[in-house]
DNA sequence: GTGTAATTATGATTTTTGTCATGTTTTTCA
DNA sequence: TGAAAAACATGACAAAAATCATAATTACAC
């Protein structure tokens, strides 16, 4: 299942650069790096589930995971995509709570697991790390009140729009044709982001494509008319 | 428009019990209260506009508070109703950002402003109590994930059903009949929370009351029939 | 490679919910 | 207290979206 790499040191992570802890000094550096472990994950793997405790934190190496809460008619709604750099488990653990979601790697991940006491021992003794670590919370909060109110406001068209978007502006690689959307997501994955029915996606992806504001190349999306996409997403009031 | 109040110390202060402030060491509870200012709300008043910024944290002594997102469509989605001894403010001003949300008074409030560099003196000093504020963080995101995964998953009937048994819970007094949600919100206000248009709320709550749910007593709701509307709410899978 | 399962696709239908219109009741405040 | 505004209520209708059914296509495991 889990395959043991060889253990990078934190000090010399290319993602940790893009991590919260970017700025973490040398001595809690070594803390968490000699306590630390590198685990590689296949896709459909999954790294904790809703509901069980958790025992400290990921850091994502390389690769996708997704987070989603499962609801109670089986669909599972997606709360976000995380890749390089992002951090996954600590709301939950520092809210001193059961995991409020589970997480499924999506492509194929390089995921380092910081035991609770190492993350929580730099946490209290490294001040700007724990600032940090703060207001990543309070934007989190922000961006998940934006997504309710979409949610309720929205159409299903405007979000589907708006999701591409957004893929687009953390995943889009420029292409000949258009920015390519470049991660695999299934439309049930993109119907869990967006909060929808797979069916709705697929015809809504079909409609966007005939009037060519989208292209597909193979499972991949290529936006072809951003200004198209954020029109019908309704961006401005 | 607001009144000046004699300003009992935060040392004395009833509400404290119940807020993050609870367990705040002496020393710096005078740091608090040198610093704040009571200040008395009618309803209808706004207390600060999203996109504006924070200058301080609120924290509500009296009186109710609905925080809120003005969606693209004019419709706000109440994101919490604050009351006393909550916070408000404190995520924008931790994540150092402007508001997010609008908060504007339901029932007549006191209202203490604890002024910016106060708050984050305090935050700084005492670990504590940070670790207090970003537990609360944590808590607050697990419930905004729910709160997203039931807009999209559930109906309205089972979000309105789910909104009347949380409302009880918190502003529920017994009596005779049922328990009586002792608070005053506007149909509007209710379509606001559970994310949907005012007829729709009219419409469910008329349903509930033929099928003796609820009952009104002026505008206040009462719950009458609690197993019926978890059952309703889809509170089990 | 090939059979099986998963995914994508599309149509038909129903349900849910929003919108618009209109009238009544309640509240507010000059 | 009485006029105007706000809130509540209800019907008719339209739109949006879910569900169900059925195929076609693709991916995957043995």
């Amino acid at each position: 299942m889990k395959v043991q790499q060889k253990n990078t040191p934190c000090q010399l992570c290319i993602s940790r650069k893009f991590s919260l802890f970017s700025d973490v000094a040398e001595p809690h550096l070594c803390q968490l790096s000699d306590h630390k472990n590198l685990i590689t994950h296949k896709k459909g793997q999954i790294l904790f589930y809703e509901g069980t405790k958790p025992l400290g934190v990921f850091c994502i190496s390389d690769g996708i995971v997704k987070v989603y809460k499962t609801a109670s008619n089986g669909k599972e709604q997606i709360i976000r995509l995380a890749k390089k750099g992002d951090f996954l488990g600590y709301a939950s653990l520092l809210g001193e709570e059961a995991y409020s979601n589970s997480a499924t790697i999506v492509e194929d991940a390089n995921i380092c697991f910081v035991p609770r006491e190492s993350f929580l021992k730099v946490l209290s003794e490294d001040t700007a790390f724990h600032q940090r670590v703060t207001k990543a919370l309070c934007n989190d909060l922000g961006v998940m009140e934006s997504k309710l109110t979409d949610a309720t406001q929205k159409s299903i068209r405007e979000r589907l729009a708006f999701t591409l978007l957004k893929l687009s502006e953390t995943y889009g690689i420029e292409g000949k044709e258009g920015q390519k959307i470049d991660i695999i997501l299934t439309r049930e994955e993109i119907a869990g982001i967006v909060g929808t029915a797979t069916e709705t996606v697929i015809r809504l992806l079909s409609e966007f494509k005939k009037d060519e504001m989208i292209d597909f190349e193979g499972k991949k999306v290529i936006v072809l008319d951003r200004k198209g996409l954020a029109r019908l997403s309704d961006f401005y009031g």
